[in-house]
DNA sequence: GATGAATGAGACTTCATTCAT
DNA sequence: GATGAATGAAGTCTCATTCAT
């Protein structure tokens, strides 16, 4: 099937950056062997590398976008579900996340190569929609108080967010991904009561 | 003098990205025409692409931390020296920020093309450093509280700072950076009381 | 029948030509499209592109030239019957004529890359008796004079049908045919008289 | 100097056809290598090879048109002239001639890929009003009759000049170059007388 | 027998690097 | 020391050909 194969590609692209590789030097030639199939039939299924990239791009950000908001249903109350965000995040992370790349300057600077600033904009207010369904969930059920503006709010939100994404990049702060998701719900909690 | 073209050298390379162009794919015929000398010329200081790349980066980032830290002397006390930090960080955004670079997991995969671990490992901790004279001035002047571990500071330093950089990198959150930064000061002397 | 699929490749192959593209860069994909049959196919009857073209060319060319043969009849006449040839050439013109290409020094030049020296020299011959046989009516029913030496008559005959040629595939000489067709015809008797 | 590299190219692609090969299937490291330079020098000069092919067929139709131009002073008359020219094209042929290419149909099937149709119409006309410059000539000095319309004047004047050409290209004709060009003359006279 | 997905040889083109001036 | 014309290695992409279905 068409899809299966363009799938298939994308995968083998993802493979080749959780290995530490930078998209834009990766080779037709890499990708082909990667996803195990011959150089020209990449080109069966794509015009172009960069249309290999950019497909690849969307489609891992559909996916995370997806498997996030499996996670906003709350069942356990907001704390529970804010922490297997964290948790599908250190995944997303190790993996090669769109997400992530959104969140910093630089890689917002390597996604305009591929995407249209008008793309990116909506992924960006699809970002921030996800970030305020998290935030109403916390106000609901009285986690966090009503009295500070919703700017406010996002701000801490994004911040413990990026905050534990950084820490468990980095194993030089030597906190493991529970403490650090103790930090950031600590963090969160106090900061808007 | 030899070092005199070396920064000649790197200014073309940083303006270059600061015109948004990715440090990945920029040519030499491009940095020699953005630093005013001829491409032959870039290889009697340098001996690779990857050698300018390199120092350039390596330039910036001794560049903002000298200035990071020539802040931190705190002759008006913590809160206005960390602002007058923050305002240099949206400076070095607006610009190219080898900070910005090494706090995304994105900016790290690109860095690791030029520089070895060893260097990166170095610097990150040089980060940790700089973050920790902050708290400790903030704790002396009693802005912050001590009962809190050091990691769980650093956490919200971090996040408030990162937080503060997505801010005003997002035009689309409407926030101003003054804005951002009483939010950054209120979120972190909160989380931290 | 083995013989009639490959005429149906001929066919594609010719129509593909009609259009105004080149013989050199027809992709194979291209004629299967154009003759309604799949890319493997082609290799069922054909061994290779080099061999549809070659042997699409042979076709042609025997085709036509057997079309010509059967309008040396002269029924009505020698004149009648040049007419009747003039015709034909405007028709295989506005078609894909392998004569043409062989009057013409660049369309040898594109032979010689499919067909060997000897078969062109063959073929070449064959159109050289054609003529004589035309020449042979003429003076036969005293159209023209007999005291020219044959080569100046073959001389004039080939020089009125390509300038015939000539004119019916360049429009800016704002002749219709039948005007060629007489001015062909009057160069040919007053040169000959 | 610029413009004499370009020159350097065009030579090194008229060298190749003149050894039999077809325009459409030179390679660039083929032409590279005719005219001795490197590969990627070419393209110092030229953008892509459909350029190299488009500027070498203007460059050679503007030498050879102008080398007839040349050849319109008939200091001697018309005949001595117009026998110049008969040898002129005779040399162009043996090279790689433009204006052979604009006389037959498969010829100028291959210049459409690389010139519009606006340049070809122009050049079409340039041909033409060379011809009408000859045959003014031939009628001032009397070695033609004023009574024939000029359309026919032209159709006979492209006629002998294009049998003339088939003559010197096929050899199995068996005529000299002389004796051709005499029998032009004496058809053109005497289908004009 | 018919097909078209898969393939890789080979073409075009780019660009880091060299080197004669 | 400074230059940029020249270069060719290496990358992207095309397309004739194969072969499993």
């Amino acid at each position: 099937m068409n899809e299966d194969k363009k799938v298939q590609v994308y995968l083998g692209v993802i493979s080749l950056v959780q290995q530490g590789r930078s998209m834009n030097d990766l080779k037709v030639s890499e990708i082909a062997q990667a996803c195990g199939i011959g150089k020209g039939t990449c080109y069966e299924y794509f015009s172009s590398k960069e249309e290999i990239i950019r497909e690849t791009l969307m489609y891992t950000f559909h996916k995370e976008f997806d498997s996030f908001c499996d996670l906003l249903q709350f069942d356990q109350g907001f704390e529970a579900g804010f922490r297997q965000i964290l948790t599908a995040m250190e995944k997303a992370l190790s993996q090669f996340s769109p997400f992530q790349t959104l969140l910093s300057s630089v890689g917002k600077r390597e996604l305009k190569q591929y995407v249209s600033e008008e793309i990116m904009e909506n992924i960006m207010l699809q970002m921030i929609q996800l970030i305020d369904v998290l935030l109403d969930q916390a106000l609901q059920e009285g986690w966090i108080q009503p009295q500070h503006p919703r700017e406010y709010q996002r701000f801490l939100l994004i911040g413990v967010m990026e905050a534990y994404c950084f820490q468990i990049t980095n194993p030089q702060l030597k906190i493991s991904a529970e403490q650090a998701a103790d930090y950031a719900c600590q963090g969160l909690q106090k900061a808007l009561s």
